[in-house]
RNA sequence: GCCCCCAUGGUGUAGCGGUUAGCACGCCAGGUUUUCAUCCUGGUAGCAGCGGUUCGAUUCCGCUUGGGGGUACCA
């Protein structure tokens, strides 16, 4: 098996192009077959070294690799003239002056469904020869059977007057040339197919076999865009998912096993994956069920690798510690900041915090606790643990009476790692300061 | 308009003629707990509608409705 990741390079990696990079390389690496990467543009000016480093950035973040290219549709422009000369001179193709709106009159006087039918005028676009009789019957991976009508279709355009090669002309050739054997790309190319085996016939070639996944939505079934929250995988990364959490829920998302289970490692993927069975429905994109998947991922990874990939996640060193106590609190990778941050920047600035937790209500115990901690002869989690239960015993209080001001004089928020471990963490000196800004 | 694709809870899916319609996320309730989160237990909610075929339809067929894609001298 050989087939393609195809992306076209208008920017960032796109949650659905990924969707269909993983599904491509699953079902490559799972037939132990070969991944030829194409940067899909027959237009130079488009295809800028800028654009194509953003989406081969993003396919390496995820962790997809590649056995060829990356190659630009550009570089084989000659192959695609020569193509296209061939099919004029064998009568296959034809030039015309018409227009969009010469079609559109056309249909006017033959009716909506009868595709346009045009004159050789020797110059202007180049048209394949689409005969009225015959039908396309693509007999897709995916969906099964599909016939399209050669009634129905426009002759299309494959070539601009200028003979630079068009789209539908392009992909057919370099897919034969590439000898691709599985074309597996969105529906949305479903209705080009038809042209591209049409433009594979003319030239006397088989069309590779067809897979065309449905496409993904956004919480509101709306086309995915950045109002869902995110639409690359560059802002995945930024949002703090790991790659192989995201690798797991994409290829769920569309594709369900018999097996129940929802967490697969990518070498489970790899195994199990069919495109014989993948969704003919298109998919949401739900956010949320990606944070528990990744959140089951991160709290796999151990105390040093998830120290690793905080650090390197928040652009600093020394983390380990607060790790260990925040670790199994956070979901993603981003979220360990907002927790944690206050370690080194001090108390967050958390008017409402500070307001319900370090009133004079709050004076008497926060004195008792700091009066105890500041006594203590040795500076662990289990000592600070019990002397601040002595406080809670002593002022016969609500155990949050005396923990949340703590927590709110040292974190100034309402929501910190353990109290105890955040204590010791942060050392005698800094909690009896942050303790005694508190009581003012 | 025309061509094409799709349809199981809010979401992702399992099901491939006879099931109490399963699992997961979410949500709700309870438990654990120093906050938050995790974790545990329980609960909530679904076969779009109408016709067929059949002894029997979520499952097969048709129509309707709804959603999506294509209809460029874009990709």
């Amino acid at each position: 098996m050989r087939v393609r990741f195809a992306p076209s390079p208008t920017g960032q990696l796109h949650i659905g192009g990924a969707r269909t990079a993983l599904y491509n390389w699953l079902a490559a690496r799972h037939d132990d077959g070969t991944v030829v990467l194409r940067i899909e543009d027959t237009d130079r000016e488009r295809s800028t070294q800028e654009n194509t480093d953003q989406i081969l950035q993003g396919l390496k973040w995820l962790g997809l690799d590649w056995d060829e290219g990356p190659l630009s549709q550009a570089d084989h422009e000659p192959r695609h003239r020569a193509v296209v000369e061939q099919l004029l001179s064998s009568g296959q193709a034809y030039r015309t002056t018409a227009t969009a709106d010469d079609v559109r009159a056309f249909k006017d006087e033959h009716g909506d469904d009868r595709g346009f039918r045009g004159e050789d005028e020797q110059e202007g676009a180049v048209r394949l020869r689409v005969p009225d009789d015959g039908e396309i019957v693509i007999d897709d991976l995916i969906r099964g059977t599909t016939t399209f009508q050669n009634v129905h279709l426009d002759e299309p355009v494959i070539a601009r007057a200028d003979g630079s090669p068009l789209y539908n002309l392009a992909v057919a050739v370099d897919d034969l040339d590439a000898g691709i054997t599985d074309v597996i790309r969105g529906v949305d190319h479903l209705s080009n197919t038809q042209k591209q085996v049409l433009v594979l016939k003319a030239m006397g070639e088989t069309p590779p076999r067809y897979a065309h996944l449905s496409l993904l939505h956004g919480p509101d079934g709306k086309k995915l865009s950045k109002r869902h929250g995110a639409e690359s995988v560059q802002e995945l990364r930024d949002k703090g998912y790991l790659p192989e959490a995201v690798r797991n829920y994409l290829a769920l998302l569309g594709w369900g096993d018999a097996d129940e289970s929802t967490i697969i490692p990518t070498d489970e993927l790899i195994k199990s994956f069919d495109l014989s069975t993948v969704t003919q429905a298109p998919a949401q994109f739900d956010e949320a069920k990606l944070r528990w998947i990744n959140g089951r991922y991160l709290h796999e990874l151990g105390h040093d690798q998830l120290t690793a990939e905080v650090e390197q996640f928040v652009g600093r060193d020394g983390l380990g510690p607060a790790v260990a106590i925040a670790g199994e609190k956070i979901q993603t990778l981003a979220e360990f900041w907002p927790l944690c941050g206050f370690i080194w920047d001090g108390p967050a600035d958390d008017p409402q915090a500070r307001e319900k937790w370090l009133g004079q209500l709050n004076r008497p115990a926060l004195l008792a606790a700091h009066e105890a901690l500041a006594a203590l002869p040795d500076w662990t989690v289990d000592s600070i643990e019990q002397a601040l239960r002595a406080v809670v015993d002593a002022q016969s209080a609500k155990p949050n009476a005396v923990f949340q001001p703590v927590r709110v004089a040292l974190a100034g928020t309402t929501v910190s790692p353990g109290i105890f471990e955040t204590l010791d963490l942060l050392g005698r000196e800094e909690s009896l300061k942050r303790l005694g800004d508190a009581i003012g």
